[in-house]
DNA sequence: TCAAAAGATATATTTTCAATATTGCTTTTA
DNA sequence: TAAAAGCAATATTGAAAATATATCTTTTGA
């Protein structure tokens, strides 16, 4: 049971945004830091941008910004928007069902509550919430800026 | 977010065995009941077996029954059985982490709380509840078996 | 004014891993 | 003793995620 990568990259662009603010932060130091592949960036970017979570800046000079303050951005909805509908079993979406107890299976019940225990979490949490430790955070970037690319992190400290 | 259809079917096996309690439940019968593959199920039923969830009887007139009483059998540990551990996100298994800022990243806290809390309502769901409306499931499937097979049923209803 | 920097868009390819299939074994009992 | 049932390992398939490629448009500083 995992989020795609995607959705991981979506909150990884926002908290660096609201990190840098009021900077702009370009696609590439997205790529540059968190090494993920820029096709991927860029859809993300793009897609947090038309949802209003992002203001994203053409041309020469340009780049994103938070699109509201970071207090107001719910992690919850992020998941929302990038993951889509969370098939968590199959019978939760009738169209790709397959169970004959369909409807009236208390299991299905069950995994629908956990589910909403999970995003009842998230939909407690916003980008201010996960950028809070600011100084920290910008250390460990900052040292990837200095250093350039090829270090490693281990929960207890830096390796290489 | 799903999980795998392996852990659905070893909830489905041990559902159908509550059900046709004190009776042996064969393999073929989940095949048939649920219209999945045989080997996925004779793998499930075998795993099961081996952690004591199932009681499995060899040979001719043998089959399955549940290896323990209904209600001592928790949801959450048949998932953790099947699906191993959740990483929901790739930072939760240093062994695959690429984000920097793993360790510091309150991000991660906090879908680990959605994780447990996702779990805690797993760990509160035990076969017997899941099997508790023991009449309206076996009706269900006592129709599949007097008609045969290609059935499809909607939240609402039958239909065909 | 035009070239470089930056995001926008669509399509194609690769890779991964879940899902399923195949094959042959062992155990039990009518 | 043959058929019914589970045991076990390995191989194949297929769908979806992840990534890459190519070409656009917008903006602005030299």
């Amino acid at each position: 049971m995992k989020l795609t990568s995607y959705t991981n990259y979506a909150m990884r662009c926002l908290q660096l945004a609201a990190l840098k603010e009021p900077e702009l932060v370009r696609i590439d130091d997205v790529t540059f830091i968190h090494g993920v592949s820029r096709p991927q960036v860029v859809k993300v970017v793009h897609k947090l941008g038309k949802a209003g979570f992002l203001e994203t800046v053409r041309g020469r000079n340009g780049g994103f910004r938070l699109g509201r303050p970071a207090k107001d951005i719910i992690i919850g909805d992020i998941v929302r928007l990038t993951e889509g509908p969370l098939d968590v079993v199959e019978c939760f979406n009738p169209e790709k069902n397959t169970c004959p107890l369909i409807g009236i299976c208390k299991l299905s019940k069950k995994i629908q509550e956990a589910t909403h225990a999970f995003m009842d979490v998230l939909d407690n949490v916003t980008i201010a919430d996960i950028s809070e430790n600011r100084i920290p955070l910008l250390n460990r970037i900052e040292l990837l800026e200095i250093t350039g690319k090829p270090v490693i992190f281990t929960q207890s400290g830096q390796t290489s």
